[in-house]
This record gives C-alpha cells, sequence and structure tokens, in this order.
DNA sequence: TAAACTACCATACATTTGTATGGTAAACTT
DNA sequence: AAGTTTACCATACAAATGTATGGTAGTTTA
C-alpha cells in the first residue's frame, strides 16, 4: 500500500518538512514550485498528490498552507551546532558548523538563536555537563544571574552573567573555577547572547 | 513612536502570538475575525493596521499568513505539564495539569507529545535530575536501552527500558536503585512513551 | 463643540491559492 | 507494440485571502 517516494517525490518531502521546521510554516503551492523551478503549481499539485497517495501527508482541502505530515519518524532534524563553548576554560569558537545534533521537532529555534555544545565541566552545578547542548538567544539584554555566552579574546566561555558598578563579573557554578573580572584588560570582551535553555538528545544511548 | 496597544489591539496580538507558537503558523484574517467574533474581515484588518503602526508586527503585503511579530520579548509561553513522573520510586501522575513550565518558543511540541516533570534522583548518572522536564512522545515502539516512562500501579517512573526474553526490565541509571522486572505481578503496567529529550529552563535562577 | 480616535459593519475588487482537466514527452514495464 | 508511470506544461475556475473605501456609533481629546 505504501509505495516507496521517488527521488522527486522525496526531495519535494524533504522541503516541506524543512520548511515547517525551520519556518514553521508549510509552504503554499507557488512557494514550491518557484523553489524547484517550475512554471506551474499544477505541476507540484500534481506531486503532492502522489505523495499524498503513498501515504506520507495528508491535504486539507481548500484551505491554504494546511499540509499535514504523517511521517512520524522524521522527528529529528539534523541542526548545526556553530561551536563549542567552555563551561571551564575558554575554548576556541569556530567560524562554521562543526557538528550536526539530531534535534528533534519540538525544537523549534526562536529566530536568530543558535545552538552550542558545552566542553568542561565548570557549571556542573547548574547541571550543565560536557556534551550538552545550550541554546542561544543573541537578542536578549543580559539580566544579572542569567547564564550567557561571551567572547573573551576569541574564545567563548559560557558563565553567569553579574553586572557590578563598574565592571562585569563572569562565575562558574562550580567552586574549582575563580570568576573571571570584565574590565580593560579584555577589550575584545562582547556577550554573544544569553541561554535560554538546555537541550539533551536522549537517543544516544539507545542500543 | 510606539504608543501603547489597546486592550482590543493588545487581545489580537496574544492571538497571533499564541496560534504562531501553537500551530507554529500564524492565522489568516479570517480566522482571526472567527476566533472573536468579527462579521468582517475588514475589521481584523483595520486592528492589524493600527497594531502595525505601533510597531508590534510587520505585514507582507498581499501574502497570505505573513504577519510577522516584532515583539521578541515574548518568547516563553505556558506550557502544561501533565504531571510528576519518579525517576527513583514511583509516584502519582495526576489527571490535570499541575503546571506550567515557561518554555521558550524552541519547544514547538511534536504532535501528541507532552511533558513531565522528573523527581528523585535515579537517573542522576544519565544526567536527569529532578526539576528538570522531560518531553515524552507517546507514539514510539520502545527500543532497548531508551529512556521510557512506564505506569506501575498508577504511578508512574521514569528508566531505561530493556526487554529480555520473558520479561521488561526498567532500570535506573542510580546503582541505589534496583532494576524493576516486568511480569505478571503487574497487571496495568503500561508503557506510556518514550522520552524524547529533556529540557531545563535557565530563567528560574536568573535575579 | 469640533476634531480625533476606537470599534465595528458592508461592499467591492485584485491576487493568491488550491483544484480540475487535458496535453506532451520520456522511461519503464509487460 | 501497447500500456503504465513519471515529470512536466497550459489553461480555467471557484474559493480564500488581503486590501481599499465608505459608513455608523460611541468615546476621548483639544
Amino acid at each position: 500500500m505504501k509505495k516507496e517516494l521517488t527521488q522527486i517525490q522525496k526531495r519535494i518531502l524533504d522541503f516541506l518538512i524543512e520548511q515547517k521546521v525551520s519556518k514553521g510554516i508549510p509552504p503554499t503551492l507557488a512557494e514550491i514550485a518557484l523553489h524547484f523551478g517550475y512554471k506551474n503549481r499544477a505541476t507540484v499539485q500534481q506531486h503532492l498528490q502522489a505523495i499524498e497517495k503513498k501515504g506520507f501527508i495528508k491535504k486539507n482541502p481548500k484551505l491554504s498552507r494546511a499540509i499535514e505530515i504523517t511521517v512520524e519518524d522524521k522527528f529529528f532534524i539534523p541542526r548545526p551546532v556553530l561551536g563549542e563553548v567552555a563551561a571551564g576554560n575558554p575554548l576556541t569558537i569556530y567560524p562554521d558548523a562543526i557538528d550536526t545534533v539530531e534535534l528533534p521537532t519540538i525544537a523549534r529555534m526562536p529566530k536568530d538563536s543558535f545552538l552550542l555544545r558545552v566542553k568542561g565541566d565548570s557549571l556542573k552545578d547548574a547541571y550543565i555537563f560536557s556534551g550538552d547542548i545550550v541554546i542561544v538567544n543573541p537578542n536578549l539584554e543580559p539580566k544579572n544571574g542569567q547564564i550567557v555566552v561571551a567572547i573573551l579574546d576569541d574564545a567563548a566561555v559560557v558563565k553567569r552573567f553579574y553586572k557590578k558598578k563598574n565592571e562585569i563579573e563572569l562565575v562558574s557554578e562550580n567552586p574549582d573555577y575563580k570568576p573571571i573580572v570584565i574590565d580593560k584588560k579584555y577589550p575584545s570582551f562582547r556577550i554573544v547572547g544569553i541561554v535560554v535553555g538546555v537541550y539533551r538528545s536522549m537517543s544516544k544511548k539507545a542500543v
């Protein structure tokens, strides 16, 4: 009953999923046609009918953008991890994605937010561990006590943020590490963003 | 320049945000009109124009559902937590939501998945702690080694799942707790779902 | 009291969107 | 050789959608 998809049908399904995950909203026929260079919505329409016939999607007729994806094993999609960030001592941050995590569909990122993998154990008392993925939002103002990602001389750290009268203190949750005090010694200091959440995938240890 | 919203405008904006977060896609004018009981899309249209004038949204003209929400501080929305679940000894699971977590917009749940707050420390070697939110997907088949939520006589536990020849073993990650062996002694045993991820909000400790 | 704002309604219209129908060409069955 | 599937195109049409314009009534502001 559930036949295999053709190459093109598969690429269209991938596009549907990618759009739904990245933009949160399925595309219209016209948008799909534009993306694949079709001059005609009818072409897309026929592909979608074929995909629906094979049971991978379900369409709510007449409504716009009402494409429901019924393949449940596509819950996990690859997301770029932009670098590693030190919870202990500063670590290099890489310009390109160093890895991808399989983030469940739950993880629709706030716009402009990105992921960093944590290395080191200086935040272990905040229950953030080496290997965890932190979700970083660069568009929020840091408040005292929040966990932030900061750059010190081309290295990045994850620490708790405290603004004092004349300086900024970045403290670890682990007493083994001393607070970093920010003053004029760090000309390249910059707050990259605020950690809005921690995500840890459970699929790793599965046998 | 950026005036205050009126009561009605604020309710419409809230509806826009709620729809975008829960359904992932902004509503159409007709859908908004229906929700508020307006007989006319033009009424909605004028409200949206007013809201846009005050800078809270941005519209991509002519396109459907092209309402962009420009207020970024609404990233966190309440999500129901369906109950508590024991990582150590079994805990009662409640029929109704016991609490809400402020889950960032990142957390658009896979359909039918739900949240449970973990109590107890039996999974601490898997780095799941008391207070963490686990994302549970009830529609996946458990595989050996995965962490599952199971019900034993009206109490729920979070354990690692192992299927043996004639029985099912639920083991803790903490050596202090002994594995639970499932056989005929547990007539009401049921796998509730699979833990697909752990989420921990960082906003709690902020000052 | 006049002007401005808010909150609605009705009607009209151009696009967008989904859908239906028919056609062409290539590849692959049978 | 005839049929089927796949991958496109064109045209046509109804419904959905966003938008423009004008109107009424109540409230607030100047």
